[in-house]
DNA sequence: TCTGGGGTCCTAGGACCC
DNA sequence: TCTGGGGTCCTAGGACCC
């Protein structure tokens, strides 16, 4: 144990609940009630609200599997809506930043705020006063957890949901309440130690954060590598996950759909890979990036045994480097053309691009500066298009307009903070 | 009938080079 | 008959996160 406390200190803020909270700011009926939202095609369980726990719904269930116990006790269901969400996420970030300038933007969720070198505050005070005025300003309920490292105040956080609710606030800010907190935590909820390492610590009678601490550096670098290393380190009291305040550039996108029924025919599973091409061209534009790789994978649904199953990729160096969503459909149909087999039932497919580099650096072929300006400008005008009118109104003539593989979206709250509700789409031949 | 989506990092092993 | 050793790069697979 670390005797002398370094002069970290740590916030882990999150929203309790978060996607159902957002759906209650704006539906104070459903204060008190039981709350869950859905993921994409209304597939799975991915938020509830403490009366939807309460009532035995798990984290990931699928949909189907509790709908009549959504129907029996009156449980409010809505399709995900990632628009209002991540609006809702930025606004509560911008209220953390009014506490400190050391903000990382962890998930849509929650962030870590760095407090370091503010010696002398009262945390704890700190931290319901930001509780209160994410609630005044924003709605959410959230919880602070404070720590000497990214791990403590991730450990924090939980003890604050579940034994200090009424604060919503817990500090570990000594050697005896890091080993306290450590003994209160099961080894399957530490930051960084997944279902599989889990189990295979639960082996050796590791049960708690405590126990895990306990073990020679030799065995956990062993079985669990460097991380293991660190997150052991990071409980001992040793910050070594450093803050990351700019987002560093994404080294891979995906954009990828399962179907809502089951696709055989080539022209819909072309249609589908056509339009996660665009919209994947559509993100790198947006973060100013270009890609040297595509990789179109798909497969049937991996739940059904009584059908063949089939799943498989192609990837294809795109040269030179491009975000041109026409480009990319090109590239994509033709991966999906190697893998692409008759006669099975397709539940899923995706794009995912990788090799990215900034767009500027990208490396001038002579021979195709002609189509590169060409392209270029297209996308311009089609992103201003589409920024000034609504999401998507233009699209290429291969992203389709029959749509057999949409999602299903059936309880979607309106977009309460974002512009589009309506779409007339225009589409353009490429 | 109905089972999400989008990321990151580490390691081992093979290919290749000198 | 003998059949090196070390470095680097890439990829697949497995773990993790929300």
């Amino acid at each position: 144990m670390n005797k002398n406390l370094p002069k970290q200190m740590y916030a882990l803020v999150d929203g309790n609940n978060f996607y159902a909270s957002c759906e209650r700011v704006f539906n104070p009926a459903l204060n008190g009630k039981p709350v869950v939202v859905l993921s994409n095609n209304d597939g799975i369980i991915i938020a509830r609200s403490a009366e939807a726990k309460a009532l035995g719904i798990k984290m990931g269930t699928p949909a189907f599997e509790v709908k009549n116990l959504i129907e029996q006790k009156k449980i409010y269901a809505f399709s995900s809506n990632y628009a209002l969400y991540g609006d809702m996420s930025q606004r509560m970030m911008n209220i953390f930043r009014e506490f400190t300038p050391d903000v990382e933007i962890y998930s849509i969720d929650e962030a870590f705020l760095d407090f370091s070198g503010f010696s002398g505050m009262d945390f704890k005070q700190t931290g319901m006063d930001m509780r209160k005025r994410v609630k005044k300003y924003i709605g959410i309920p959230v919880s602070v957890g404070f720590g000497p490292t990214k791990t403590l105040a991730k450990i924090a956080n939980r003890i604050a949901k579940k034994h200090l609710k009424k604060t919503g606030v817990a500090l570990i800010d000594t050697p005896e309440k890091i080993e306290r907190a450590l003994q209160m935590t099961p080894i399957d909820e530490v930051w960084g130690i997944g279902r599989r390492y889990a189990q295979f610590l639960q082996k050796y009678q590791v049960k708690t954060a405590w126990d895990f601490t306990q073990l020679p550096d030799s065995f956990v670098k062993k079985h669990l590598s460097v991380v293991g290393l660190r997150t052991k380190e990071e409980l001992l009291g040793t910050a070594c996950i450093p803050m990351e305040l700019v987002p560093p550039p994404r080294k891979a996108i995906r954009t990828a759909r399962t179907f809502s029924k089951n696709v055989i025919d080539y022209r819909f599973v072309e249609e589908a890979v056509s339009d996660f091409a665009a919209k994947t061209a559509r993100k790198l534009r947006e973060q100013k990036s270009v890609a040297n790789l595509l990789t179109v994978f798909l497969r049937t649904n991996k739940f059904d045994k009584t059908k063949p199953y089939y799943a498989n990729s192609f990837s294809i160096q795109i040269s030179p480097s491009s975000n041109s969503s026409i480009q990319l459909v090109k590239y994509a149909q033709a991966a999906l053309k190697i893998i692409y087999k008759e006669g099975f039932e397709y539940k899923k497919a995706g794009v995912l691009v990788s090799g990215l580099s900034p767009e500027g650096n990208r490396q001038l072929d002579l021979f195709d500066n002609f189509s590169y300006e060409k392209h270029r400008n297209l996308m311009r005008i089609l992103d201003k298009l589409n920024a000034e009118n609504g999401y998507e109104v233009v699209k290429i003539g291969s992203q389709g307009q029959s749509r057999a593989w949409r999602l299903r979206q059936e309880y979607r709250s309106k977009r309460f903070t974002t512009r589009w509700d309506e779409l007339i789409e225009v589409v353009v031949e490429s």
